[in-house]
DNA sequence: GTGAAAGCGCTAACAG
DNA sequence: CTGTTAGCGCTTTCAC
């Protein structure tokens, strides 16, 4: 209102055509094209823009007209601000990231408050195209995604819906992996810690009928892979305790091992289903007076940096990686005909936290 | 092709209403203001709209219409690809995170490709507002936001340019504050450790000239706060080493202190302006048998979880707050009648990496 | 409760 | 090299 020069002129690409009397083909041209006109008539159009306030074109009605946002949007689990805690979360999007600057586009990060649940900022994102990280099959979210008209890309989840291409690793395999590797140690009693496995909290020993039902495939499929490893020497998955945690950190791996061990103190061996909830069950272990692995083997997933400092016998997958992948699945141009489905290698990273249980040579001289 | 229904219909609201018969008013209503239209009419359209195969109003094309995107803009000072492996910047991105979410408000990654310098995605973000994250002043990008007619709020610079909002802490306060203790502690050899000073690359001892014109106004003030700080017990800032990393790792800080401590042996206390370059070289001191802080005092700047395990004396800052602040600072309508400025609380946190040098008595006899 | 009119600001053919 | 012509798909007063 004072004599201020940031008083916002409203001016338009129009507005300036017609102060220069040229057309806006013209100053259009002198933005996007600069081939496409005299040198000195472009410095005349900047130098008009200039002085009239005038920021360039809006790059809301320039997606518009060129159906492109040059963005791409993601979907998160959880509140997007819990995903900057979260040390596999962070590893994704940094490849992520590193897909989209090569590719010059933005990252839009869709909120997903857990207040208002805001399906309609899924409807508002202006983006080319979805990436959906490891969501509830269910989410809301997920499903007005899948509404939108753009490619979408998801990840960790079954290749399933219409076409979408996907990115992920094997975690059947994996955790079928890890669970040869703790029998053939010699393990029989087994005890579990996992993440989260439906929408509503629930905190301890998970139900049949709630594993029966899990809403996130990466929970599922490593489970799946562990049940099948363990039927292998004959366990009773019935017959396995599995704790569940809702919040995913090492607090809440620390008192899921804690009860987890007051009700099954007999346990050789608790598999987490995440490093994180591992870290917290050897901080549990270790705060007991128990030696691990000797007295209590505990094992993890995913293979974060922490882990591999704490020694965490875990599965190793390639976040970074997955993370770029997903980007350049959804960036590439072309060959968009048929869903594309990307699965990357995980490893088996035997460390510290693992060995033969003390009664070992019970089972193995029982053959 | 085939007879999948996946064909992507280019419905819009306009083909929908004709094919209902109503008009585009009652369309846009029946998803914008469903209490504007009676509940079977409106089921009536958004069945049809399944039917057809409308995704619902185009995002772009209702950002330009209402003026109003739903997401604001970052911009980061590096590719934001690194972004994510600084606990600091993730600190800060996830209490803007959270400012987003309570607003239902986007947050847009603006690519800052380290290939195509490309201040083209600056003009192409369809964002309400930019948030900009510790840059340095002359960054091209930096520039152009400030050219785009919408609000903006810098973080952690001077609070500057043609009245943008900004949030911070008070870094040469924070470092003066650190200065004291040390010198009250009797150290008068020090030594600097710190991150990039100008746009281009250089490691080393920063020369004066360099020294003259720090492009980043975070390392100039933490700086000056020590020189000020040792300029109160007399020592001439211009015999104090300062060494320079362009890379802001922890390797980069443990090679840095190799090469300060081998040209200047008889430093008692090494200063970083971050705590990841102190946390390098205090690995470094320890890989060289020193003893810390006996031997060699070393300090940090940022408070991270990581140099509060390693007990690092340090001076803490509220980076999460700073985000959360960012946000709120932008998303906060109303009185944007003249520049804000949000200055945060820091503190001093003694660790265990700081002490009296061995040589204390010596300047405490001499008074 | 519903419709008609009037653009939001821009770009992309295609002529000249 | 420059201008003309047509919208992109939607929302929003304001009458009916």
């Amino acid at each position: 209102m004072s004599g201020s020069s940031k008083v916002r002129r409203p001016a338009t690409l129009a507005s300036l055509a017609a102060e220069l009397g040229v057309s806006r083909t013209t100053v259009s041209n002198a933005y996007n094209r600069p081939d496409q006109l005299s040198a000195p008539l472009r410095e005349r159009v900047l130098e008009a823009a200039r002085r009239l306030g005038y920021p360039g074109p809006d790059p809301v009605a320039r997606s518009l007209r060129t159906r492109r946002a040059g963005a791409v949007g993601l979907l998160l689990t959880e509140a997007l601000s819990y995903a900057f805690r979260d040390p596999v979360a962070t590893g994704f999007l940094e490849g992520l990231a590193l897909a989209c600057e090569r590719a010059g586009q933005g990252l839009l990060l869709i909120p997903v408050s857990p207040e208002h649940a805001d399906v309609a900022a899924v409807h508002r994102a202006g983006v080319d195209g979805f990436v959906v990280y490891s969501v509830r099959e269910d989410d809301p979210h997920f499903l007005a995604v899948l509404e939108r008209p753009v490619p979408t890309v998801v990840c960790d989840q079954p290749a399933g819906v219409e076409g979408l291409d996907r990115v992920g690793v094997d975690d059947h395999a994996a955790m079928l992996g890890l669970a040869r590797h703790l029998t053939g140690l010699g393990h029989r009693r087994f005890g579990v810690i996992c993440m989260r496995l439906g929408e509503y909290r629930s905190d301890g020993p998970a139900s049949a009928a709630r594993l029966a039902d899990i809403a996130y495939p990466v929970q599922r499929n490593r489970l799946a892979g562990l049940r099948a490893g363990l039927a292998e020497v004959g366990v009773d998955w019935a017959t396995v305790p599995i704790w569940e945690r809702f919040d995913h950190s090492v607090e809440a791996g620390q008192t899921a091992a804690a009860e987890l061990l007051a009700a099954h103190p007999q346990l050789t061996a608790i598999v987490c289903t995440s490093d994180i909830l591992a870290l917290g069950a050897l901080r549990r272990a270790v705060a007991h007076g128990l030696t691990v692995p000797d007295d209590l083997t505990i094992t993890g997933f995913d293979g974060v940096p922490e882990a591999e400092r704490a020694g965490l016998t875990t599965v190793w997958q390639p976040v970074l990686e997955k993370g770029r992948a997903a980007g350049e699945l959804l960036l590439e141009r072309g060959d968009r005909i048929r869903p594309r489905s990307v699965t990357l290698p995980t490893e088996l990273r035997i460390g510290r936290t693992s060995c033969a249980p003390r009664d070992a040579e019970r089972w193995f001289s029982g053959l």
